[in-house]
DNA sequence: CGGCGGTGGTTACAATTGAAACCAATGTTA
DNA sequence: TAACATTGGTTTCAATTGTAACCACCGCCG
């Protein structure tokens, strides 16, 4: 942690004492988390509707699409998703023959899975409307600021994820 | 919508296809979710452990902080979150005794919710924590990303917004 | 071989969330 | 002032999610 500009200060007392109030409209995790939220709720509007996905749902169906014959167990690193949900998102997309699953006659407690005709057929559907949306919402952006935001988020993400191992106080 | 140079090509039986995969890796939507979701996380734990509150109900402690003597629709307003959200955070708050309720007598369907004492005492501990969460990433970025992460960060919100208020494709 | 820790994946159950119905008070219109 | 629509807020019920326990299988060590 570095030097640290908004220290508490101590009152008469001497009990710490926020410097100011916490501007929530400024605050970056909180805006941070109402634009995800407005994003990805609209993006899962349109195509949930049109074929029946949920978010997880689809979010394993873009990965096996680029990444195919992937156990849970890889997805489950690829998507940063738990467990349960990518079981639970892969039972889901059976149900809906979006994708097959085959047993690994190597290793009988990992399933194969992979993309099925219908779902290869919705997958290639699905990705230019994300991309729409993606398109739409960097055609605010300038070139620079495009750039200039993915490697934020990059150093954002870094820093969280340290966080996550480690705690932020140590 | 702009110009598409992403567009869908079309195959030999004229079927739409995906120019190329998605890369969710990439994919601005997917990369906000998870960064918005491991920073919320992480700070949730760590003002939830010590002060027994959710993410709804910190929101509401920090508007309230901020402005006083506000009312539930009042609340929903500021915050974005739905009403039933705050009716659940406030009932959780009156429980700790970090806010109070008070019946406003020219209107007896709306109550005035305050801090308590206490709430602003635990307000006043809980700000500089997560203002220390929010320096340490920024700590990761140039006072000129900071700048750009702003303005992005509000361009992309505009965009968004639009969206829900008349969908993509009008 | 036989036991045992680790891994892949699912199930069960509790907590959280969201949508819609609801109640009470107010405002509005006739 | 009697009806009816509106607003503030809560409750109910179903769907979603997270945590922990669980089963089946693998691989290793004695």
């Amino acid at each position: 942690m570095t030097i640290d500009n908004n220290a508490p200060q101590l009152n008469a007392e001497g009990a710490a004492v926020a410097r100011d109030d916490l501007r929530l409209e400024k605050f970056l995790p909180y805006r941070l988390s109402v634009l995800s939220n407005r994003v990805s709720n609209a993006i899962a509007q349109a195509y949930g509707a049109r074929f029946h996905l949920t978010i997880p749902a689809w979010r394993v169906m873009a990965i096996l699409g680029r990444f195919p014959d992937l156990s849970a167990a890889e997805l489950v690193e690829q998507t940063a998703m738990d467990k349960v949900a990518i079981s639970r998102a892969v039972s889901s997309l059976l149900k809906n023959d979006y994708i097959t699953r085959s047993e690994d006659p190597a290793d009988r407690r990992r399933q194969v899975l992979n993309l099925s005709e219908l779902g290869r057929d919705v997958y290639a559907r699905i990705v230019p409307l994300a991309q729409q949306y993606e398109n739409d919402l960097m055609a605010s952006l300038s070139t620079d600021e495009r750039r200039q935001l993915d490697s934020i988020i990059e150093k954002l993400m870094d820093r969280a994820q340290a966080w996550a191992e480690r705690g932020l106080m140590d």
